[in-house]
RNA sequence: GCGGCUGUAGUCUAGUCUGGUUAGGACUUGGGCCUUCCAAGCCUACGACCCGGGUUCAAAUCCCGGCAGCCGCACCA
């Protein structure tokens, strides 16, 4: 299996391994060794540029570790909680809420296990599978928690996704952008989730990096300035009702994508399209990508539209790298409610708009005496209410009852005056909607480092985009002769100091060199043979084709930077051979 | 979490059933020789019984527990 050959690669040459190998490791934690880490970080840092550079947005850094209310606001104290229960005889495992409802029809979700416990026994309910008896529940919390302070008396958990962190500081990120809609913040860094049972290597983490992007627009603008840049770009989407039907993944443009409301706006599209162009410039072609749209069924109940971009492997079939979702305004408005701030914006109308409107004005005169100590209250009470329909009781009946903590108050046309008034409204406060890109980090090295890999003949190599290689450049002497070694040296230190990633190797023949140099997906070899010695020249080999062409020694540096930042093709300064 | 199978250098593996000499080989890797372009050859070196306990004069080998991997079941907001 390809997974196989690539994991074993990846390990043999120090891209990835399992951590904590001398103690007998541990499921779903990785590390990156050097060359893994290497191309981890210059996949974050082709991220960045797509995000922070191209698109305008900022980045910011928050803890891992968040107290407790933020993640009850966010809901994943109460719903990341998963109530399990076993059954003692075929020892099968079951969420406890699903049992219930699948035998009572009730819905149970959120109650405590405790509760869950005595429902179980109450309705004398059996194992699904066997009617064997079932345990008492208990909690699958898919958070790491910990303890926060010296006392530990303040619940503290691993953050389980990067997205709350932006969330939160959602004024001052306001204020930093000076009040105004669109704009965009991101955030690279590790999230945690405790898996039950991770064992599809470096598709299901428990420590892993995510890179998302928080995008905040106004809810009634989810327009794209530049979408026409995209519009053409053809996006493979496998939309709900395909799924549900059995149907097959369909083809269409952005434009179309958008115009066919199978994607729920332009903006949302505009994020598939990035995405794509960033995994294709990544290396993964089409026929290995697609976009699968959220069925109703796992889609969280307040997000318009969700898709997630999928990679597909030969071990585990299609596997979720990005999700891409428009999250409406449910974060925003959980942690207003939660903390109490308001965590909403002031949308500026592009005419200040001015409406005539009925106010009710009390005669003072006669409204206090007659309420007294409850005329203040009753006068705030009337504001709230459209002063045409108390216009309307009181030319009906001439009474007007207000009902007001189990009192009834009577108010009368002689209490009363109406005015109209024109009133001017530069805007309204608003819940900005957020559009979330999720990048999974570790998943797309895999996918990189699997779609990269390459056989042919009896070499293996990892085919690695230029951009993205850890090793830019491997300097061999033809043999290991002194004087050739000695240049090689030379060129190795020159082309370090010029910025570029070098590395020489002096040992085996040079087949082998090319080959161990191959391996790793180092995208150029230069070649140190006698005739450097005599004109001060040397070979540069490229990876794929293994042709070769020669250039002094003296342009070397330029012409590895134009070839190596993508601006030249190999294939041009061989045709000027 | 449950059940089945498995665990010997960086990798692949012999040996385990039937306990007994210095755990053998291949590839890889380091050093050297040779070598004027794609893993050639020669010399040489490094390197392993998953961890813990038990049985025994003696454990890679038998027994128990743990850990990890694979497969199946379950789980995956």
């Amino acid at each position: 299996m390809k997974n196989e050959d690539v994991m074993n690669l990846a390990r043999k040459r120090g891209f990835l391994w399992s951590s904590f190998e001398i103690y007998s490791g541990s499921a779903g934690f990785f590390d990156y060794g050097p060359l893994g880490a290497t191309l981890k970080n210059r996949v974050m840092e082709k991220w960045r540029n797509y995000y922070l550079v191209r698109e305008g947005f900022y980045e910011i850094e928050s803890p891992t570790i968040m107290p407790e209310e933020a993640l009850k606001a966010s809901g994943h104290v109460d719903h990341f909680n998963d109530a399990m229960t076993q059954c003692k005889d075929c020892m099968d495992v079951y969420r406890a809420d699903h049992v219930i409802r699948d035998s009572t029809g009730k819905e149970v979700e959120g109650l405590e296990n405790q509760e869950l416990t005595e429902i179980l026994s109450e309705e004398k309910i059996r194992c699904p599978k066997c009617n064997g008896h079932l345990t008492h529940v208990w909690s699958y919390n898919l958070m790491f928690q910990t303890l926060i302070g010296a006392k530990g008396k303040k619940t503290g958990y691993m953050r389980p996704e990067t997205a709350q962190g932006i969330f939160i500081p959602f004024k001052r990120l306001l204020r930093f952008f000076r009040g105004k809609l669109p704009f965009g913040v991101v955030q690279l860094g590790k999230a945690y989730r405790n898996e039950i049972s991770p064992r599809q290597g470096m598709i299901r983490l428990r420590e892993f990096t995510q890179a998302e992007a928080e995008i905040f627009v106004d809810p009634h603008d989810k327009s794209h300035p530049h979408f026409h840049r995209v519009a053409q770009d053809i996006l493979t989407l496998y939309p709900a009702s395909c799924q549900e039907s059995g149907a097959e993944a369909i083809q269409l443009t952005a434009e179309k994508a958008v115009m066919d409301k199978v994607v729920a706006s332009e903006l949302l599209t505009y994020q598939l399209c990035l995405a794509r162009s960033f995994l294709m410039e990544l290396g993964l072609s089409e026929d290995v990508l697609r976009f699968r749209q959220h069925m109703s069924t796992e889609m969280a109940h307040y997000a318009i539209d969700c898709w997630d971009v999928e990679v597909y492997t030969d071990r585990y079939g299609w596997i979720e790298v990005i999700g891409i979702a428009d999250r409406t305004d449910f974060d925003l408005k959980s942690h207003s409610n939660y903390s109490k701030e308001d965590l909403r914006v002031f949308m500026e109308y592009p005419e200040p708009l001015t409406i005539k409107k009925l106010v009710l004005k009390a005669k003072m005169g006669k409204f206090g005496p007659l309420f007294k100590g409850d005329a203040h209250m009753i006068l705030k009470a009337l504001e709230e209410i459209d002063a045409e329909a108390i216009q309307e009781a009181l030319d009906d009946g001439g009474v007007y009852q207000l009902e007001l903590q189990g009192k009834v108050h009577k108010i009368t046309s002689d209490l009363v005056d109406f005015q109209v008034v024109e009133e001017t409204l530069r805007g309204e406060k608003i819940y900005p909607h957020v559009i979330e890109p999720s990048y999974g980090i570790d998943r797309i090295v895999y996918s990189v480092l699997l779609h990269s890999y390459t056989q042919e003949d009896d070499r293996s190599y990892f085919k690695l985009p230029v951009e993205v290689a850890p090793v830019g450049v491997s300097i061999f002497p033809l043999v290991n002769q002194e004087e050739l070694a000695t240049v090689a040296q030379e060129i190795l230190e020159d082309l370090r100091n010029q910025g570029i990633t070098a590395e020489k190797d002096t040992s085996g023949t040079i087949g082998r060199r090319y080959a161990r140099s191959d391996e790793i997906g180092v995208p150029f070899a230069v070649t140190v043979d006698h005739t450097s010695l005599e004109d001060d020249t040397v070979t540069i080999r490229e990876r794929d084709s293994q042709e070769q062409v020669r250039v002094a020694i003296d342009d070397l540096p330029q012409t590895l930077h134009l070839l190596l930042s993508g601006k030249k093709e190999f294939k041009e300064f061989e045709a000027r051979k």
